[in-house]
DNA sequence: GCCGTTTTCGGCCCGACTGTTTTCAGTCG
């Protein structure tokens, strides 16, 4: 395949696919015809693969949730680039209609009708409509629904994105950690999308073990970073923080402690399926208990018992989104996915040579204290002026220095001296080749010009491949969470070069990156593509990101064996060392 | 619209919470 196609990717069929859906929900169309829409959307939103090329082969029906209908609106979109269905359902329900659905308690009823009785086609036009008071009335709206809509448009207003795993950790963390000192309290853990390491979230969701969760959630809603209450019941409260996000909390006694968290942790079409499941064993699974065939109620406070129950294996938090999990729990086969423990390694790291805070020697001893036996520092090249990138004669001195770190701290680590090169406009890397020859690791990555067209710039990251002394792609798409999408690489073409030359291509832990992304890394793992987790560090603290990029990692399915940095230290070295003789 | 070791037709998860209701519809996860 050539970078030169145009075609309409993955994530474009998605949002046509998504929109349809939305459209066809809010004209009142059949809620199960919409789901398969929905399900086809999300379906090629997952694939590893470009869709273009399963169309080329004349494989559509192999994907899940395509069938005939959906199969021939895709083979449409790739020979006409257009849809006429879409367009004419387009032509019915005004598209702007969609955007009313991101309105908190606003779905696809309220919607219709909003626009069928107030004349309602686009979100500030419901603005308008809810400042003008011309919603109350409405059947079922009253005076609180139209503030409640008010608040909702102005709370979109001030949070247009999703958040970051990076920033959503912590504060999850935190509020967690106050949860398990309330008096009362059991066990308190984070779930939802936070515990299967998404990497953007829209909300923290939160559960809490308590005999009377009643005073758990009351001093829940008056903590201090409480904005306001949104919703609290007996089992859920949920609240917007004062910094707007969202947090949900359930309370449930400790003996209901597994289907809880279940519940919580979703996704929520990893839980549909599990429902699917548990019907065919006539078992009605909810967020408390499971009601047996003969009408007993059983309450399982260990999610692994819950699974069981159903007849699966307990499957990994991070597998949870319906990709697959399910049928390999069946079968027998999930994963023996990476952990933190597994990586020996941190191959990507920075110093004061160049932009990092600390000193070579400070790095190595955090690594060392992480109970890592290798460190590579990984300094960036000449080109990244804004990093103080490294000329030759640095590198030179800077072999000095680590040559003294390495015999100051004998055999407890392995210091490594890499680079950060940068991929130049023309795809060349920063430094000769004899130089780079010398270099125990080379990472080549993208930094400036992003905005290259595909062609261009696939073609530019391929030639950088193409180097014999490259070892690893770093941050290979450049993507900046959560707002800033990668380079439009032709990533086929990628991951095709990448399986051709053994290259390795980087996990990168750092938040705003997790690049590669959960769905490329588990092509790439399938592709038989060697893979580097590392955490970009620039500084000792940041070398505890590298739990994010494990998440990413254990998103994708990899197994420990699939990583060069969870290799044993010979292999990893001898791996690197033959690479760089080319 | 998709899908099938009980099915090619008839299914397709379940409950909490809110606001508007006097028994329920809509939304959410």
């Amino acid at each position: 395949m050539s970078a030169q196609g145009e075609h309409l990717s993955n994530s474009d069929l998605a949002k046509i696919f998504h929109t349809i859906a939305d459209l066809l929900e809010i004209k009142g169309e059949n809620i199960y015809k919409v789901l398969a829409y929905r399900r086809a959307a999300d379906s090629l939103a997952n694939l590893g693969g470009d869709a273009y090329e399963v169309w080329q082969a004349g494989e559509l029906n192999q994907i899940p949730g395509v069938g005939k209908a959906i199969a021939e609106k895709l083979d449409e979109l790739f020979r006409t680039g257009r849809l006429g269905f879409y367009e004419k359902v387009k032509t019915e329900v005004p598209v702007s209609l969609v955007d009313l659905l991101q309105v908190p308690d606003v779905g696809p009823k309220k919607a219709a009708l909003f626009w069928g009785k107030a004349g309602v086609t686009s979100l500030p036009e419901l603005e308008a409509a809810a400042r003008e008071g011309k919603l109350r009335g409405l059947p079922g709206i009253g005076e609180k629904s139209e503030a409640k809509i008010l608040a909702g448009i102005e709370a979109l207003k001030r949070r247009s994105t999703r958040t970051p795993l990076g920033v959503a950790w912590p504060a999850a963390q935190e509020l967690a950690a106050w949860l398990r000192n309330l008096p009362g309290v059991k066990a308190a853990e984070v779930a939802g999308s936070l515990r299967r390491m998404r990497s953007t979230v829209g909300d923290i969701d939160l559960v809490a073990a308590a005999a009377d969760p009643k005073p758990v959630m009351e001093a829940f809603a008056h903590h201090s970073k409480v904005g306001q209450v949104l919703a609290s019941g007996e089992a859920k409260t949920s609240v917007e923080l004062k910094n707007t996000l969202r947090v949900q909390l359930w309370v449930h006694p400790p003996e209901q402690w597994g289907t809880v968290l279940q519940y919580a942790t979703g996704s929520k079409e990893h839980s549909v399926h599990l429902r699917e499941l548990a019907q065919d064993k006539k078992l009605s699974l909810s967020d408390h208990s499971i009601i047996q065939p003969d009408g007993q109620e059983v309450f399982y406070s260990e999610e692994a018992e819950v699974y069981a129950a159903i007849g699966l294996p307990w499957i990994p938090p991070e597998m949870r989104e319906d990709r697959g999990e399910i049928q390999a729990a069946l079968a027998g086969k999930l994963p023996r996915l990476i952990e933190r423990g597994d990586l020996i390694a941190e191959l990507h790291s920075h110093s004061t040579w160049s932009d990092g805070h600390s000193s070579i020697q400070a790095m190595a001893e955090a690594a060392r204290e992480r109970s890592l036996k290798v460190i590579a520092i990984t300094d960036h090249s000449v080109s990244l002026g804004v990093a103080r990138g490294l000329k030759i004669e640095d590198l030179q001195r800077q072999r000095v220095e680590i040559d003294a770190v390495q015999a100051k701290l004998g055999d407890s680590i392995r210091i490594l001296q890499g680079t950060e090169s940068e991929i130049l406009a023309d795809g060349s890397l920063d430094y000769p080749d004899e130089i780079l020859a010398k270099l125990d690791v080379v990472i080549a990555s993208l930094h400036s010009s992003l905005r290259q067209p595909r062609a261009v710039i696939t073609e530019r990251l391929l030639r950088a491949m193409r180097n014999p002394h490259v070892d690893i792609v770093g941050h290979p798409t450049g993507r900046l969470l959560p707002d800033r999408e990668g380079a439009d690489l032709d990533m086929d073409s990628v991951l095709k070069a990448a399986a051709e030359t053994g290259i390795a291509l980087e996990i990168n832990a750092f938040p705003e990156r997790l690049d590669l992304d959960d769905i490329y890394a588990r092509r790439a793992a399938e592709m038989g593509i060697p893979l580097s987790i590392n955490t970009d560090a620039h500084q000792p603290d940041h070398l505890d990101l590298v739990q994010f990029g494990v998440g990413v990692a254990r998103r994708a399915w990899i197994t420990p064996d699939q990583v060069i940095n969870a290799w044993p230290t010979k292999r990893l070295l001898d791996w690197l060392k033959h690479r760089t003789k080319g």
